[in-house]
DNA sequence: ACCTGAACACCGTTCAAGT
DNA sequence: ACCTGAACACCGTTCAAGT
């Protein structure tokens, strides 16, 4: 007699490193970082928790893979614009967006440089420093200050986002003590630090970062024509 | 009759917060980011895991209160040079050698933005700006971009060296193995990455580093004479 | 061949009991 | 008041036993 499929607990089709991957980003949405255990996962599957190292090879190697998911589908949803400047503008965008939906991938992108998903990034990039005339022997300094900028960003806003969630509070709840924290430092020792706690304040994560690309964009440029 | 103090096992003088960070940073460098647990932390002080909770919150405390040290030192050794683009480009190397010595401050210093020690990178950095003739409005994007980058270098550089360290490589022989994965890639979907390999191989990344650097300075400066 | 889940070797953190 | 260290509530990972 043949099994009926979809009348028992158990899973009917066979246990799919996709399917880890998917699960593994959603618990990561939901929970962040340490909302993913082997625990949990294997609770969603409907398994036990060594079945999956029949799929992936440690947590790490999971963390990786679904940092490569978000990354791959945010490149491939980033189309070229009409100028190689706009066009690292807008994968650059793309990143710090997706950083922004999953936090939980900047610090994972991090961890993991020369990995396959920070090379996705970094072929994008590369390809228009390329077009922009950055001479071969630049190339790799050049790549390499971009990426690490946007890797740079991508964790502080994932660090940022973690720590918001840890004491509860909205993000910008979050930014706004960080601001008044530092205006109540020692006048004589942070000055400096004193005096930008306001723009802390009102500041647009998101422009800013568009200003730091730029800076290094304009860089480049005056690197060029020099 | 009076006890003779150094005849016992036990400390004589009672725990203190700055002990613990000293002993903290010494499992750190020798053991990395795994190497400091509370067991550990508790042995090398001759107390019970419980007895640390006096003077620290939690590990995550510890750990920003071990970085905050390294840094406050670098800060301390490095003076100010002839001009602001000078004095920013060591304060910058500055942090980039003590990364190297201390890669787990790298991962430490991404994960407590707005904390004392990014504060103190910070406020250094933004004081040459000044000098710089930066606006006040651009003050806030314009070191925030800075410090992006260092902690993005400085976070990519912990990864490398923890993973060397795993798989028990050299530095040096972990980005050999980098670039030969990145030259064994598919050559229609990573054209720009293979090239590049080469350069990967031969690169120094402490020049590589400083060229980000200035790239922004001369952005910054670019964007100023507009 | 693949899954199962108890067991192992750890963690950070707490807290009653001691001094 | 401060330390002690067993105990708690977890982890990632392994592996003999099952199907």
């Amino acid at each position: 007699m043949v099994k009926k499929a979809r009348n028992t607990q158990r899973r009917e089709e066979s246990l799919s490193r996709d399917q880890i991957i998917e699960t593994a980003i959603a618990l990561l949405d939901s929970g962040g970082e340490s909302g993913l255990t082997f625990r949990a996962l294997s609770e969603q599957l409907a398994t036990g928790p060594g079945a999956i190292y029949g799929h992936i090879a440690s947590k790490s190697d999971l963390l990786i893979a679904a940092s490569d998911a978000i990354v791959a589908r945010t490149m491939d949803a980033s189309v070229d614009s009409t100028t190689p400047e706009a066009t690292i503008r807008a994968v650059a965008l793309g990143m710090f967006d997706a950083i922004d939906a999953h936090p939980w991938v900047g610090s994972a992108l991090t961890r993991a440089p020369g990995k396959l998903p920070a090379v996705r990034i970094l072929e994008r990039i590369g390809q228009q420093l390329r077009a922009l005339g950055v001479p071969d022997d630049k190339q790799w300094v050049t790549v390499s200050a971009l990426l690490s900028y946007i890797l740079g960003v991508g964790g502080q806003n994932a660090a940022n986002t973690h720590l918001a969630l840890e004491q509860e509070t909205d993000r910008s709840d979050f930014l706004d003590e960080v601001a008044t924290m530092w205006s109540e430092l020692d006048p004589d020792e942070y000055p400096f630090t004193r005096s930008v706690a306001g723009q802390l304040r009102t500041h647009d994560d998101r422009v800013d970062f568009l200003v730091g690309i730029d800076l290094i964009l304009r860089g480049i440029e005056s690197a060029r024509d020099r």
